[in-house]
DNA sequence: AAACTCAGAGTACAGTTGTACACCTTGATT
DNA sequence: AATCAAGGTGTACAACTGTACTCTGAGTTT
């Protein structure tokens, strides 16, 4: 049962959420928001705060919990369009972008604060990402571990990089950048099919 | 010459930088450091810090020069050093840890605050790094102009990506680190030479 | 219907911030 | 030797911060 009280409580608690999210932008990351201030973007009184949080800093947690589970759905979304056929790479990339455009600030949260938990959060998400792919590319490629681990880790690295490069940057831009991640990682495809081979 | 004063200036103004570099860690960015306890770090009055800088802002500006400048040299100690022979990438991977060992604040204010004049900054220092890269690629590997490109900006973000992650790192793991990425540029490697071969 | 719970607002306060002002001290200039 | 210039300090203040306290209105339980 969900009484009206809490589809209240949980409606201001998303509100507070939002409007922290909303408040990122590219010249500011979360460790420079007060609490005053989400809350006045979220038109509720400074103590409203406290009756779903902590802190600011609970507050970034569930931040990076959301965003946590949004990587997750990316990560499922674009394995179902793989399974459809088509070039892996070129389909990852494009997904990555897609996602980086729809829900932006979750990855300002994680690629624009690299210190305290951000950067734990985000060497995270790097880590589980490289170890699906790198799973993925001992299979399909039938890679060795370590040749694959490699591969994965330096794959996953540049998208994120391109990912953090791609938040504020015009349509074009985004296009060319797109672009060049999709050759680089082809690049690093080659290099550790012949590294592999010669082991 | 250099009177009395201005030595004096100067040596305060160094005081400040200094502090403000120190104040960085792995929980601290430059955008939470606050003009006061800078100015207390550096042991003086608040009001000591206008007569060097107009603001906070400034002082960012001129730390970044500062890191752009101990870049500088970083590059031009590698090229030294593969003057002398042996491997490139080796050469190269060691002499940037050995510095990021040494100067740990420049690379925490470029790799630790990603937004605003910071992320700027670190993107001009990439593509500084990559544009040598390439140059240098082209001439001693004979690559075309857009695979050298391609491999060159590979290359620097992944030796920047690890730079970031060996900053708080035991020595062990700096140590795999090393060896990581090493292995890695030479995957890059191979599949840039590949992929030259093939157009 | 009465009693209770609790999300939110209002007021209040102490700590920190940037910065303006008046001052002092000391090196530089005349 | 007298004057000036300028780096540094102390005091002061308004703005903003997190948060404690009290109160209220409305949903919930009895």
């Amino acid at each position: 049962m969900s009484s009206i009280r809490a589809q209240q409580k949980e409606k201001t608690r998303r509100l507070l959420i939002d409007a922290a999210f909303a408040q990122l932008s590219a010249e500011r990351s979360f460790s420079n928001l007060s609490l005053r201030e989400v809350t006045k973007a979220a038109g509720l009184s400074p103590n409203a705060f406290y009756r779903h949080f902590s802190d600011m800093n609970e507050l970034g947690l569930i931040l990076i919990d959301e965003a946590g589970l949004m990587l997750k759905k990316l990560r499922s979304q674009a394995r179902l369009r793989i399974k459809k056929g088509g070039s892996v790479v070129k389909i990852s990339v494009l997904t990555f972008m897609e996602f980086i455009e729809q829900y932006a600030h979750i990855f300002r949260l994680l690629l624009q604060e690299r210190s305290g938990v951000f950067r734990a959060a985000l060497s995270r998400e790097i880590d589980s990402f490289t170890k699906a792919l790198c799973g993925y590319l001992q299979q399909a490629n039938k890679l060795n571990a370590e040749v694959a681990y490699l591969q994965a880790n330096a794959t996953i690295i540049i998208v994120f990089s391109a990912a953090a490069e791609a938040l504020d940057v015009d349509q074009k831009r985004r296009h060319d950048l797109t672009k060049r991640t999709i050759l680089q990682l082809q690049m690093i495809d080659k290099g550790s099919l012949e590294m592999n081979s010669s082991r």
